[in-house]
DNA sequence: CAGTTTTCCGGCAACGTTAACGTAAACGTT
DNA sequence: AACGTTTACGTTAACGTTGCCGGAAAACTG
């Protein structure tokens, strides 16, 4: 229980005046007079006031909180899809409330569940990896919580949402490196029946066919999306017995980090023998030897983005569903080099 | 305006009994019998009753929200602490709501100031690098927020604080670089003025004096926490007409990892030459080649025990402020490593 | 100058919840 | 049988704010 705040009726016993007037005042709206207006911001401010969200939060049926749903924190994307959103929503004067599933699907239904609806006005969502169903954001949505979908999005949900490019993102990735001159590509990707996932392959096998390369299920490995996912597709690919392929294409940054490690681990001199490239550009991309081909991902405004839009269906009831895909860019560097020498560490 | 919700006045109408008992009801409390308990936890949840917490907070002057204020989250240590928070605050049915500084001292004050006080519980709190006062963290305290700050402390403020064995960890990490056979030890580090700045390098003094070997101001470099920074502070030690350094101890392990990129780019070998150990333990620190000796921290469990003390001090006021230190430890890596050959690439 | 409009302000109810208090019925006690 | 106790509920007043309505005073109209 903290201390009592100064509330507008302390400003108006102060003043001698109504509580409406001072409400009106400070919302700087109609039926105030210039003289009473100043009185009360000049009060305002020497008595430190500061308005009680609860309270306005109770009458108006809002509060100016935004959720945002997330599997982690803890990898450059998505720290830097959260900064940017943090940005436009402190801009507007709107907090946000984060959640963590932790990409298991449970925690993610639990906490949607348990948002108690009259506390949020919003909610960004970042699906887990292993989501197969979606119906609890339905629920939100039917019940009135505006829902934004940012990177790996629920496609069967009619509601705005904000990706980056990854069909033509992975085509160009791929066709980098068959123009490199790498012929037997293997794709390291998510999960199954991500939206992400889904595009990312469409590109990947596009380039392929227009290549005319021949589509090898056996170089296609779906895992998670970490590194020790990309170390450990590396090793199947790899094992013994196996036709190895001459370059990987991996569905992040992160997993294109593992298998390059994987690879020096496999004394396979990476961008030589076999070329990899990432999808993000990670800061981390520019430092591992070698350095890591990748295409880019605009993940700030990504960020900004669907905060911008989650506050117009806010502001806006009916506002239509967007759907924006922003382009990355193909990043060539050492490991799709085949010019240069690597010495394993 | 969202839709409205089912409140206990829905249920109490549906049972034909009165909301105080439907309140009591549900919060298990005393003075209601269990049938009626019973037909209203029923009730409530065939109608899908979700509290509404602006009632709540503006009746119990409290929200179940927590401010976390952060220079960033788009580096390891910071957004591991931040999960830490998180997972505790969840846990409890408390909210996270973040506050990002990017490290200018002019958006803390703002954004403490603007601190609405009544949607807050508490304040979890790391200083922003070049805070030169930190009385507006004083007069949150005043008004009766609680607040705990972690890793970048404001020494001078009485309340509880978490941080990391800056001290012994500076001086293990130095130590080590001295029984590597190092002589002539630099150390690049944050803004002065800092307590975390202040006490990693009276453990980098004490370690020098421990073992006899000069103390050179020359070699010591103030400046921001980045890579860049670390980037630029080699630049500087290793500039035309310097008595160059063979080791280095960086503050942080992206400083390191800037300052090994930058003595690859000036052809040093970097282990054999000149040692470089960081201090965090950032996954990245293993990625790098050579991989990056540090000090590991604690972030996890900083961000974890930091929230359970905010919440006490909540729950029980005049809970007595403590002061909590973890210790790290010394991780021996390749860039401290003599015998290895490492080649740049 | 009477009548009409505008300007400015106050009173009151409401938002959803809880705490304090009141009370009727049932139960125990001697 | 008369009294206190306990149990289980209802009534009411807050919490801080805003929206609606009404009304007095001032300003404008012809």
């Amino acid at each position: 229980m903290r201390r009592r705040y100064i509330t507008i009726k302390d400003i108006a016993k102060a003043l001698d005046i109504s509580v409406a007037t001072v409400s009106r005042a400070l919302r700087d709206k109609y039926d105030v007079s210039f003289e009473t207006r100043q009185k009360v911001l000049d009060m305002a401010a020497e008595l430190n006031y500061k308005p009680n969200f609860n309270a306005t939060g109770l009458v108006q049926r809002s509060t100016h909180n935004l959720g945002i749903i997330i599997p982690s924190i803890t990898n450059y994307y998505f720290s830097t899809v959260i900064t940017g959103i943090q940005r436009v929503a402190q801009e507007n004067g709107f907090n946000i409330i984060l959640y963590l599933t932790n990409d298991s699907p449970e925690a993610e239904v639990t906490i949607v569940k348990n948002l108690a609806g009259s506390s949020l006005d919003g909610l960004l969502a970042c699906v887990s990896a292993h989501a197969n169903n979606c119906s609890h954001f339905q629920e939100m949505i039917d019940d009135g919580l505006p829902v934004v979908f940012f990177d790996r999005v629920a496609s069967e949900i009619q509601t705005s949402k904000v990706m980056q490019d990854d069909y033509n993102g992975a085509f160009a990735a791929v066709e980098h490196l068959i123009s490199c001159g790498y012929k037997r590509i293997a794709h390291i990707t998510g999960p199954k029946g991500l939206f992400l996932t889904e595009n990312r392959m469409k590109g990947y096998y596009k380039a392929l066919e227009k290549y005319g390369l021949s589509l090898n299920e056996d170089v296609i490995i779906h895992s998670g999306f970490s590194q020790q996912d990309g170390e450990a597709d590396v090793r199947q690919l790899f094992g013994a017995g196996k036709d190895r392929p001459d370059a990987i294409f991996a569905v992040n940054d992160r997993k294109g980090i593992g298998a390059i490690l994987a690879l020096k681990k496999l004394s396979v001199q990476v961008g030589k023998e076999v070329g990899v490239v990432g999808f993000t550009n990670d800061p981390i991309s520019q430092i591992i030897s070698p350095t890591l081909s990748t295409v880019s991902e605009p993940a700030y405004e990504i960020g900004k983005i669907a905060c911008e839009l989650l506050l117009k269906h806010i502001r806006k009831t009916n506002f239509p569903a967007e759907q924006v895909t922003l382009s990355g860019e193909l990043i060539p560097r050492e490991s799709t080099s085949r010019s240069q020498n690597f010495i394993i560490s």
